[in-house]
DNA sequence: GATCAAACATACCGATGGGTATGTCTGTCA
DNA sequence: TGACAGACATACCCATCGGTATGTTTGATC
C-alpha cells in the first residue's frame, strides 16, 4: 500500500489503477486494450501511457496493489499477541473479507500469478514477476508457519504433507474469487455474513477433532 | 465422453483436442494462437482448420470435454446405493481425482467458465456458452442436493446461506487447478494421496460436529 | 492407372492492438 | 506576457493473428 498522499497526481493514478483493475477482471488481460482501459474513463491512450510506460507495467501495478491489499488485511491477525488458533482464524476473515471488498483487484492478482510470460518478456519484466512470486510465497508461509505452530501444540491437524492442507485451506478462502460477484446493493453486514461461513469452512476443516 | 471409437480420423481428433488443453492451459485462451497449437503438432493452421472451424469451436470442444471428464468421474459417487455422506464424499474424491488426474482439461474448463465474451461473440458461441453453463449449474446442483439431504437427517451442516457453503466447499475441491503442476515422475499414489487429504479437509468442513 | 476425396500445407488478406511521434491546451512562474 | 512543462489527444506504424483461398500429396476405389 504505501504512502498515499492525496495529491491531484496522485488521485489519476489511483483512477486509473482502478479503471484498470476493472478492466483486467472483466475481459482478462489480452481481451483488454489499452484504449478499453481509456474508455472506461472516457479518455485516451494518451492518458494512460503518460503515466504507465507499456500495458504490463500497468498489469504489473494493478497486480502488485492486489498483494499490497491481502497484507494489510491479513497483518493484524498475523502479528496479534493471541493463541495460534486465533491469530490464524483472524488472518483467514481478514483474507477473506478483502476477497469480498476488493474483487476486482483479487481477481487480478489471481491471474496474474497464473499468467505465463516465458514469451514476450523482457528481463525486467522477469524480475518483476520473480518477485512478485517471491511475496506471494512469503504470504503463504505466514500460514504454513501459524499451521505448523499449531500442529506441534496439537490445536490444528493436517495431512502427511501440511503444504496441501494449506493449499487447500486458502483455496477455500480464495473461493469467491471464482464464484462471487458483487451487486449494486451489496451491504458491508453482507459482505461480514459470506466471510464468516468460509473463515468457519476453512478453521473446521483445520481443526484437530477428538476421537 | 460419448462413444471415443479408435478410428484413425477419431485418432487425430483426439491428439488435436489434447494439444489444444495443454495450449489453452498453459497460455491462456487469446495468448494461444492457432499456429501454437499446430506448432505444438509439428503441423501447421491447416490441420486444425481440416478438423475445426473456428478458434473458439476447438476451445468449446475443449472445455465440454472438461466437463465430460468431471461428470464421470463423479457419476458412481451420485448414483451410489449409500448414505448421503457417503455418497457425497465418493464425489468429492472422483472430482478431486479428476483434477489432478486431468489438469489441463480442468484448467481449461474452469477459465472457460470465467471467460467473458459479450463482445466478438456470434448467436451460435451464446447459445454453446448457456449451455455449458446450464451444464455447471446441474453439476454443482448435485452437490447441494446432497448436502440439503444431509442437512435434513442432521449428519451435515452448512451456515445461513447453504449455497455459500456449498461453494467454499467446491472450492476447496478446485484448489489444484490453482496450486498443483504435473511433474514427470508423478505416480497415480501420489495423485490419490493429495486427493485424499483434499476430500479429508472438504468433508471435515461440512460435517455436523457434536457440540 | 485414372479419379477422387480426405488430409493436410502454403500463401495471403484484413482487422486489431501495442507502442510512438507529434500536436494542443492549460496553468504557472519569472 | 512570454517561456515552459505537465497532461493529455490525435495520427500513424507495424507486428500478430484469425480466417480463407488455393495448392499438393496420399490412399482407396473402380
Amino acid at each position: 500500500m504505501t504512502e498515499i498522499a492525496t495529491t491531484a497526481r496522485n488521485d489519476r493514478y489511483e483512477e486509473l489503477l482502478t479503471a484498470a483493475a476493472e478492466c483486467f477482471q472483466s475481459r482478462g488481460f489480452d481481451a483488454t486494450s489499452i484504449d478499453t482501459v481509456a474508455r472506461h474513463l472516457g479518455a485516451t491512450k494518451g492518458r494512460v501511457y503518460h503515466y504507465f510506460p507499456s500495458k504490463m507495467d500497468l498489469f504489473n501495478a494493478v497486480r502488485d496493489r492486489g498483494m499490497d491489499i491481502v497484507f494489510q488485511a491479513t497483518d493484524p491477525g498475523y502479528f496479534a499477541d493471541l493463541p495460534v488458533l486465533d491469530r490464524l482464524e483472524a488472518m483467514a476473515r481478514g483474507h477473506a473479507r478483502a476477497m469480498l471488498q476488493h474483487h476486482s483487484f483479487m481477481l487480478v492478482l489471481k491471474d496474474g500469478l497464473l499468467m505465463r510470460r516465458y514469451t514476450t518478456t523482457t528481463d525486467f519484466q522477469k524480475e518483476s514477476l520473480s518477485q512478485h512470486i517471491a511475496r506471494r510465497d512469503a504470504y503463504e508461509a505466514r500460514f504454513r508457519e501459524l499451521l505448523a505452530m499449531g500442529l506441534a501444540e496439537g490445536s490444528l491437524r493436517a495431512g502427511p504433507d501440511p503444504a496441501i492442507t494449506v493449499q487447500t485451506f486458502m483455496s477455500a478462502l480464495n473461493g469467491p474469487v471464482a464464484w462471487f460477484r458483487p451487486r449494486p446493493g451489496d451491504t458491508p453486514e453482507k459482505y461480514d455474513a459470506i466471510a464468516e461461513e468460509i473463515v468457519r469452512f476453512a478453521m473446521q476443516g483445520l481443526r484437530a477433532l477428538p476421537a
